[in-house]
DNA sequence: TATTATGCATAAGAAAATTATGTATATATT
DNA sequence: AATATATACATAATTTTCTTATGCATAATA
């Protein structure tokens, strides 16, 4: 992932909130959609990707199908039953997340 | 800096926000207002203070003043010049990064 | 008297990213 | 026809940033 630091940490949860979205997509399709998303403010570089896509695929949190379409390969990926569960309370943390860094940047108003 | 991952990479921005606004703090001081304005959710610790505010010294992005108080040592830091002026930058690139991690969260709603 | 709070610091290790490669096909440009 | 760009995956070396575990020291509280 690149540009401004704060991004960090959170790659895992900008793939699972788009998979519970889209219900499947493919490596490349998600760093096009993240850079039109943000206007090309993040665009996530493979070498952030597809490390994580494998170690939420390991940790069962994602399935993958592979297929070649105009004979190139595509992996989908898409959440388990798990990764939905877990989807759920990173959107949550997510949102509080959102908050406090809200109320630091601006600590008058609250949200 | 603990809790849910999402906060990495956010330590430093929020550091020099709270110097802005407080104008000098010291390390101790700065953990405590964090806990509070989170309500306890976010809890820094020391061993990612520390070397963020001497990193941030070492980049010339703040100052420090030694004081003695009740028998204790106190390092206050301050925002250099260097330092307001980037300040100013990675509060713009918060604003944005929230906004976009907001469209992410919720892409029908558009601030 | 022992624990908690205040206040600083650093070292070892883990996690997550950047940067740099590598392979391969399809399309657009010169 | 040759070259560059876009599509599509992957991994290895390195760096950054954090967690965890210590360490030292004083003040306040149980």
């Amino acid at each position: 992932m690149k540009n401004s630091q704060l991004y960090k940490g959170s790659l895992n949860t900008i793939i699972m909130k788009l998979l519970e979205e889209k219900g499947r997509m493919y490596g490349y399709e998600i760093t096009q959609k993240v850079k039109e998303i943000t206007k090309g403010e993040l665009n996530i570089t493979e070498g952030a990707l597809y490390p994580a896509l494998h170690k939420l695929e390991a940790d069962g949190l994602l399935d993958v199908e592979v297929e070649k379409v105009d004979n190139r390969l595509r992996k989908y990926y898409k959440l388990t039953e798990k990764g939905t569960t877990e989807t759920v309370n990173r959107l949550a943390e997510l949102e509080e997340f959102i908050k406090n860094m809200q109320t630091i940047v601006n600590p008058k108003l609250n949200y």
